[in-house]
RNA sequence: GCGCCCGUAGCUCAGCUGGAUAGAGCACCGGAUUUCUAAUCCGGCGGUCACAGGUUCGAGUCCUGUCGGGCGUACCA
């Protein structure tokens, strides 16, 4: 399909003057009108002529440059519609032939992606508002992978803080009343709430905190270290269970104590770049925004002990230094876009070169219905596991029963990937920057814009194909490509689909994907619904034509979903 | 107070770097299964694109202001 909009390019720009690689082919509203458009009104400007002369005076020469290529002027715009059967051609024989491969390119080719995701905080249990940093960076990732960059998936843990030196001596007290080795997460947090308790009436317990975490930052290789050291074990192991059932996986799992000891060279660097300055006896960074000036970024604390800021800070040198990258990304919240504005303001007060390199991809909120916010705190929480327990169950639920559970051969295995498809792709079908609020109805839902609905989708697709290699046309027929005529928005759908990938990838806007795939599945469910369109039992050219489409369609689906994280069964 | 983000159908959302008659799902009503999977499809209902100005040949999309909601506002992470 890309030949012929790189010809209709090049003969638009020969006849109008423009340069052929800034001409927007876009997509014209109504499929009738035509498989691409080109709106005359910005030439009519320049030209001081009538958009719709212009229209009519293009079409005439293009429409002689082009064969293959039907130009009509409609009104001021110039649509073009691709020969139905070199359309359909052309798009299913590269799908065909490319497979899991369509969708991919080398453009990214030499060029380092490192794009830092979930980070959740050791000790405390993944819960819903965690899912949506883990998912998304794994698409970005994907996605980056996809287009042939170098990615680097990191993980960086907050294991870091006074709330561990609390934590260390919560289980140093208390730890044999509680299942660390089993339910190891679950175990911690009872401890750090029950620490927290405690502090409030006993006085002692703050500081025994404080002295266990200047333990645990002195270097000290004792007691609290060994502590700290099984905690951060017991909870990466928890945590990896969690990724794994997500299919999620990081190239570096790497906590704030990675940084520890190259804190202070850390400060000196920025320090000598001299944009550092003394208040209150903290050590900042004054920063602006348009001219006015907005918080400062913190490097040291009027105490002289360090905080998140500074380990970000090393954090960010230490990436350059290792991996040159072209872009980092950071997937978090939409409520720390301070704390990034600060830490990229630093940088780019530094001079640095790769300050612009480094972008923070925020997102929506999430809360619980009713607009209670989600924290450890005050116990609202739905817990990340419990949430996936529970989709499997209600998926394994609806295929008991329906009609078909006796041809599915392992339903346990399908129930688990239609529940975690429908939590994933529930976090995904919006923009990312929208707020989200938690609805088990929502997330439970297998009907309509859902994952399930693209996966049933790529099912039946899978189906026709099975059944088409004992009863389809002999294997050597040669499609009736012509006769796909009235597929051809769907084979023009399809054929979009590297661009989608392309265009997803440099928003980091995972919806794009999402929103593809469902209005593909829309128009292939329509076009298929109908009984005319029978793809097996026809003429057997037809048929071949038609499985060529089912197969195309299946493909990339599959290619989306796989994208997005979500499975895709060939049976439910 | 100040800053950032959001505001499209009863609800949840699409709407490509401004372009042709603003589209889906859910809910509600009515249809389709001796059929290549009904987790589907078809039809109906439903809109002053928060409001007011402005820029433009053209604004849901850009600018300004107002209202409403969310988030954030240096020694937490």
């Amino acid at each position: 399909m890309q030949e012929f909009k790189r010809a209709i390019r090049e003969s638009l720009a020969q006849h109008s003057g423009l340069d052929s690689n800034t001409i927007k082919l876009e997509r014209p509203k109504k499929a009738e009108q035509g498989d691409f458009a080109f709106p005359c009104f910005q030439l009519a400007k320049e030209r001081k002529q009538p958009p719709v002369a212009i229209a009519q005076e293009l079409a005439a020469k293009i429409g002689a440059d082009l064969q293959r290529v039907e130009v009509v002027a409609t009104g001021p715009f110039l649509n073009f519609r691709i020969n139905r059967s070199d359309l359909s051609a052309s798009v299913l024989k590269q799908i065909a032939g490319e497979n899991e491969g369509f969708g991919h390119s080398r453009e990214g080719a030499g060029k380092t992606m490192v794009i830092d995701f979930s980070s959740p905080n050791i000790a405390k249990p993944l819960h819903v508002g965690h899912l949506r940093s883990t998912i998304i960076g794994a698409v970005l990732k994907r996605l980056h992978d996809a287009l042939g960059y170098t990615t680097v998936g990191v993980n960086h843990i907050g294991d870091w803080g006074v709330q561990f030196g609390k934590l260390a001596s919560a289980v140093e007290l208390w730890g044999d009343t509680v299942d660390l080795e089993g339910d190891s997460i679950r175990a911690l947090l009872a401890l750090y709430q029950r620490f927290h308790e405690e502090e409030k009436r006993d006085e002692s317990l703050a500081e025994r905190g404080r002295e266990a975490f200047r333990e645990l930052e002195s270097g000290k290789d004792g007691s609290v270290r060994a502590t700290w050291r099984r905690v951060t074990e017991l909870s990466l192991r928890e945590l990896s269970k969690t990724y794994a059932r997500l299919g999620v996986s990081f190239d570096l799992i790497r906590g704030e104590s990675f940084y520890e000891d190259k804190l202070e060279e850390t400060i000196e660097r920025i320090r000598a770049s001299g944009v550092t300055e003394e208040s209150d006896g903290a050590l900042i960074v004054r920063l602006e925004r348009k001219g006015k000036e907005i918080a400062p970024a913190l490097l040291r604390k009027s105490d002289g002990t360090t905080l998140y800021a500074t380990r970000d800070f090393a954090a960010a040198f230490h990436r350059w230094d290792e991996f040159h990258f072209d872009r980092c990304l950071y997937v978090v919240a939409g409520n720390q876009k301070l704390h990034f504005e600060q830490l990229f303001g630093v940088l780019k007060r530094m001079e640095l070169p790769w300050a612009e390199r480094a972008e923070h991809i925020y997102f929506g909120m999430m809360t619980l219905s009713g607009g209670l916010k989600l924290s450890t705190r005050d116990g609202q929480m739905i817990f990340l596991d419990e949430l996936l327990d529970r989709a499997v169950e209600e998926a394994l639920k609806v295929i008991q029963t329906s009609k078909k559970f006796a041809d599915i051969p392992n339903p346990e295995e399908v129930a688990t990937q239609i529940g975690i498809g429908a939590v994933i792709f529930n976090d995904l079908k919006k923009e990312r920057i929208k707020d989200v609020q938690f609805e088990w109805d929502d997330v439970l839902s297998f009907e309509g814009e859902t994952g399930p609905y693209l996966q049933y989708t790529h099912a039946r697709m899978c189906g026709i194909l099975r059944r088409a290699e004992k009863e389809g046309p002999p294997a050597d027929t040669a499609p009736a490509w012509a006769q796909l005529e009235d597929a051809s928005h769907l084979i023009l759908t399809l054929g979009r689909f590297p661009d989608v990938v392309r265009s997803a990838a440099k928003a980091c806007e995972p919806s794009e994907i999402s929103q593809y795939l469902l209005s593909l599945c829309r128009d292939l469910n329509s076009w298929y619904g109908h009984a005319e369109h029978k793809v097996l039992g026809v003429d057997a050219p037809l048929s071949a034509a038609r499985l060529q489409l089912v197969n195309g369609a299946k493909v990339v689906i599959a290619n989306g979903l796989r994208l997005l994280g979500v499975a895709t069964p060939e049976k439910m």
